[in-house]
DNA sequence: ATGACTTATGGCACACTATGACAGAAAGGT
DNA sequence: ACCTTTCTGTCATAGTGTGCCATAAGTCAT
């Protein structure tokens, strides 16, 4: 990795550190781009560079991991029931978590406190996720032989388990250390496994 | 109800008019507010006195429907089970749209085709609705006698309930009358209901 | 009707997010 | 050193959204 490409990433990483230290100290709504620009050295222009809006600071986490959960899902045995398949796909997105550097963790920790006192971001990756949902209900008809245009239990069996993965990671208890939330977010997913009925989604 | 009233509720109906039209004819993000209000002849400053953002043109409708499932959900019986309450208060949703007028039917089909180009803002009413979300699962913990704070199921549930109501409201066929959009809207609730293991919700 | 009171409106200034265009600086390869 | 590619800052601009104040319109007395 060149020169140029290692001062990108140390780049991205400041300006991110230190939009999530000015969330955490003064809210993100009040915190603006220039602040952020400022504490890291960098001409506003630059910061739309790095991160396509201010959202994006606070979405990049969710962007990440339905990408993750797509390439998953493509991975999974065909024969496989389609909602157990989502499931594999959202574990791994936990592994991935756990497997993460300390730096990450920390990045991941401050995102969850930040998210817990702006609950309408977590309605903001919805949104930013609207197309990735699309390709994931579409995978999903493929599998069982129908039309994602006709097919309402495909999109249904995609909107169940995006809704569990999303209380498990709101998880309450806002507090805790790494271990702590991807064990509850692990409870989260068996309960959602066992409400529903065995063969639903085939 | 004085001249006044009458005389703002039709510069709101005149509003939401211009900027579905133009909404459709031109597309959600490449029309202006300025745009919007130039069509109903009022300031943009005056837009926003009846519209406190441009979303809200096309939001209003789930802010309704939100607002109408919380009442619903309140006034259903306490022993109630929590996930049969709340599709009754998804129910009373279905209702109160099919007991409205024609106009408000017309509003409906255009609003759905809006959305149906711009999936993004179907999240962008989830983000509007977090506050919602919220106060339901407040209503269901205290349906099941737990802490709203650290129980996931209560979350779960409303999870699964809104998931629901979306994969219904977007239902596949864009296209149709109202009647036939409504009774496809009941097969998803009914889908949703066959395919959660009995007494899960308890 | 006239006047007093309340509320709606328009115009203005302003803050913030976001994007396009261009010039200059930094890094890479030769 | 040279040239190329990429990154950066500056400037200009569009669009959303809000506070403020003067004015216009609706409301309600007498």
């Amino acid at each position: 990795m060149g020169l140029r490409e290692r001062k990108k990433e140390k780049t991205r990483l400041a300006i991110l550190d230190a939009a999530l230290d000015l969330f955490l100290e003064q809210g993100y709504e009040s915190t603006t781009v220039e602040q952020i620009a400022g504490a890291v050295e960098i001409s506003p222009r630059t910061f739309f560079r790095y991160f396509t809006s201010k959202d994006h600071l606070v979405l990049w986490f969710h962007e990440h991991g339905e990408q993750l959960m797509v390439e998953t899902l493509r991975s999974r045995p065909q024969d496989e029931p389609p909602f157990t398949a989502l499931m594999h796909a959202v574990r791994a997105v936990l592994s991935d978590m756990e497997d993460s550097t300390e730096d990450e963790h920390q990045r991941f920790l401050k995102l969850r406190r930040i998210l817990d006192e702006n609950p309408q971001l977590i309605g903001q990756s919805v949104a930013r996720g609207a197309g990735t949902e699309r390709r994931l209900a579409e995978l999903v008809a493929a599998r069982r032989g129908v039309d994602v245009d006709t097919d309402q239990l495909s999109h249904l069996i995609v909107a169940f388990a995006m809704s569990a993965m999303r209380v498990g990671f709101e998880c309450p208890r806002r507090d805790g250390s790494m271990p702590e939330i991807t064990g509850r977010m692990t409870e989260t997913i068996e309960l959602a496994e066992r409400s529903l009925r065995p063969g639903w989604d085939l």
